[in-house]
DNA sequence: CTCCTTTATGCACACGTTTGCGGGCGCAAT
DNA sequence: ATTGCGCCCGCAAACGTGTGCATAAAGGAG
């Protein structure tokens, strides 16, 4: 395309009256995907070079402002778009990140994700969504792939993969910034929640109401997440003087389904929990119909505590006694941290947001008298609304996560 | 650089063939925070040129073997990534489209989120992620920053612009599929749910349940998943010879909150409704919230259906009898629409996968004697268990949608 | 009128990759 | 030996943008 005709026969042209290009207006829609305008065309249209088409499109003081204001409006006339990826070339950023989660479909992930688009859109940047499956070969390679589109920085929550990422974050010389998961070294950035205080704080709430024999059901174990929601729990026991009983504390996988089974064997024990407290809110919606499909109640027969503060939270019947979360702030603080790394600051390291416990109606006090209660299917009179059970609607937030030192 | 000497390698050879150099070759190992490995620099180990390198690492026919077979350990053991943004710009793509939804921590877009990355991921594909909050001119800028990325194409779920999305379509020349909401003309491509023939499956099962008066609660006015929802409840009504009372429908905005004050409203009817058609089931959760505030019973004293089948309706007290809508599935077939499109295919046009009602135990038989509840606060002895209500704990599908001419 | 400064613009790169084309080389056919 | 042919491989030109540097125009000071 040797087209280095000068502007003479092209501003002849033009003068005859022919429009700015010849794809728009009826002939070929169907044709060519009739190339978007360039920075050329609408130099060749304004009678300037394409440098100064640069400079006046991004308000340079260099151009003169008439001139600029000419080829703003023959650019915004040609509905011409600079090419993000050319800029992205020559300038080595690409304005661009990549979020890697479990799945978007996950209301926690999806709450994070939220957030993070957020943040980075308020700056202009655009967010690659990459699924892990909770896999953490295919995480690796979805971190793999963001590199190769030279994103300029990476934020993976509930990673599934710890320490092997130091040696890639050397390799790949990408920033990047973990959500609730921590790996126990002091290199990477993260920013998660007070996982302990918050599932002490739950769990203090029970031991506040009577209970004694409580369970936890968690995630899988051996995730960082896992494990502090689990001592927390533990803590609190331990500081109330009740004694860790390891029947009492099952897996599921973190969602409703094993939840329920999980829960139905601990309802199966010869001398069953009054109280669990669950590792999150799915695991705790999961929990209540186990327990209602024995015919117990809550909170009458069983407590039920959560972590999340989910949207359904409050709409489950009861209305769930739950850790808030707030995931939202979370991922706009892990933007904002990563922002920070894509400058050059290098300060971030490992943030850690407060929980607060959130008193419904899941929880109660614990029944005065055991009952006769020695198999699973109990008397339906047993359905005393005992008092110090605090309404079912109210949604007030009571007592707080403090930071852990 | 251009060092194609053979024998020696080293620095005098470069004396004698010194053409048209730059400055680059020595100043750069210890330049920036060492850069990505270029391809240049892989062709330069290889000591074969870049083109070279790029046919090896694309397995073309058109290189030995065994030099290949040499670059691509090369490349592998340099850690050598091909950068997609320079690839993009020669290739003029960029195997990469933009998602807009309302909000991904909405469950109904993160499943269809979902969905479309992995059929995505599935073909070596990227996925930009815009959140529109729901609001047009956000909405019309999330697709114009999409188009400056130069993505092959483009999903929009939930839309709120709808027909100015031809001349945009026109304008950004570029391949365009909606989901969940149509354009009623015939140039878009869409996918889209049996909306009317969901909504009037549920009305029809509350029919045969024995209900009569039966209310719909819906998202804003104006939209045309709701339109098409409000009149399968209405065709339903018609069918069965049981007029439209313009009272009992009522508009929410699709999210529990709204839902509450509306359904509230219409239990403070003088002759409130047994039964309650919902657009979704957040807003059907909502309504399960208000109706238990007024120390109703669902299903027994109104019963309740939804429209979705999120991950918690078989989770909610009683389980949510609603319409299923296969969300990820509609994710993927919208993101195989793309790729057609995006391959000069132009056939897609509009497609419908059919809804498919699951009864649980939200929805019951209407009770045989019309009771004392002449106010809103009503006996609490009411709460027989008629016969006729499914178990609450079945979630077996009964019926199905069909497709609409 | 010359010189210098300021202002506005164009030129020539460069970014990292793909691809059409030409050409060297080995080998078989003539 | 010459020719022809297929196999590899390098050269150069893109793709669309940003930016350092030179320079023309304009203007003021001497």
């Amino acid at each position: 395309m040797p087209e280095k005709d000068g502007g003479k026969a092209g501003g002849m042209v033009r003068a005859a009256g022919a429009r700015r290009e010849l794809r728009l207006p009826e002939r070929q829609p169907l044709r060519q995907p009739s190339r978007q305008p360039s920075i050329k065309d609408i130099a060749r249209l304004a009678r300037v070079s394409h440098p100064t088409v640069s400079r006046a499109l991004q308000n340079s003081p260099l151009v003169n402002p008439a001139t600029a204001a000419k080829i703003r409006k023959i650019a915004e006339a040609a509905g011409y778009r600079p090419s993000a990826v050319a800029r992205g070339l020559v300038t080595r950023r690409t304005r661009t990140v990549g979020l890697v989660v479990t799945t978007v479909a996950d209301p926690f992930a999806g709450e994070v994700a939220c957030g993070i688009e957020q943040a980075a859109n308020d700056h202009g940047y655009a967010v690659f969504l990459a699924n892990s499956n909770a896999d953490a070969e295919c995480e690796r390679k979805m971190v793999q792939a963001l590199a190769e589109r030279r994103v300029d920085g990476i934020i993976v929550t509930s990673s599934r993969v710890g320490s092997d990422y130091l040696p890639m974050l050397a390799e790949l010389n990408v920033p990047m910034v973990l959500v609730n998961d921590q790996y126990p070294g002091e290199f990477v950035h993260s920013v998660m929640i007070a996982n302990e205080d918050g599932s002490r704080a739950a769990t203090e709430h029970l031991i506040e109401l009577g209970h004694r024999r409580i369970a936890y059901v968690g995630d899988r174990s051996g995730y960082q997440t896992e494990t502090e929601r689990l001592e927390g729990y533990k803590r609190a026991l331990g500081a109330a003087g009740i004694g860790f009983a390891a029947e009492l504390a099952v897996h599921g996988d973190g969602r409703p389904e094993a939840a329920v089974t999980a829960m139905d064997g601990l309802l199966k024990l010869a001398d069953p929990p009054t109280a669990v407290c669950c590792y999150n809110d799915m695991t705790a919606m999961g929990a209540m119909k186990a327990i209602r499909g024995r015919g117990l109640r809550v909170p009458e027969d069983v407590s039920v505590t959560g972590f999340d503060d989910l949207f359904f939270a409050e709409y489950l019947e009861p209305p769930l006694t739950t850790v808030r979360q707030t995931m939202r702030l979370m991922g706009r603080i892990a933007m904002e941290s990563l922002f920070k790394l894509m400058s050059g600051e290098d300060s971030v390291a490992q943030v850690k947001v407060e929980a607060e416990l959130v008193v419904r109606g899941s929880t109660g006090r614990v029944r005065t008298n055991p009952g006769p209660q020695v198999q699973g299917i109990t008397t339906p009179a047993s359905t005393d609304r005992s008092p110090g059970t605090p309404g079912t609607r109210g949604t007030h937030a009571q007592g707080a996560g403090r930071r852990l030192g």
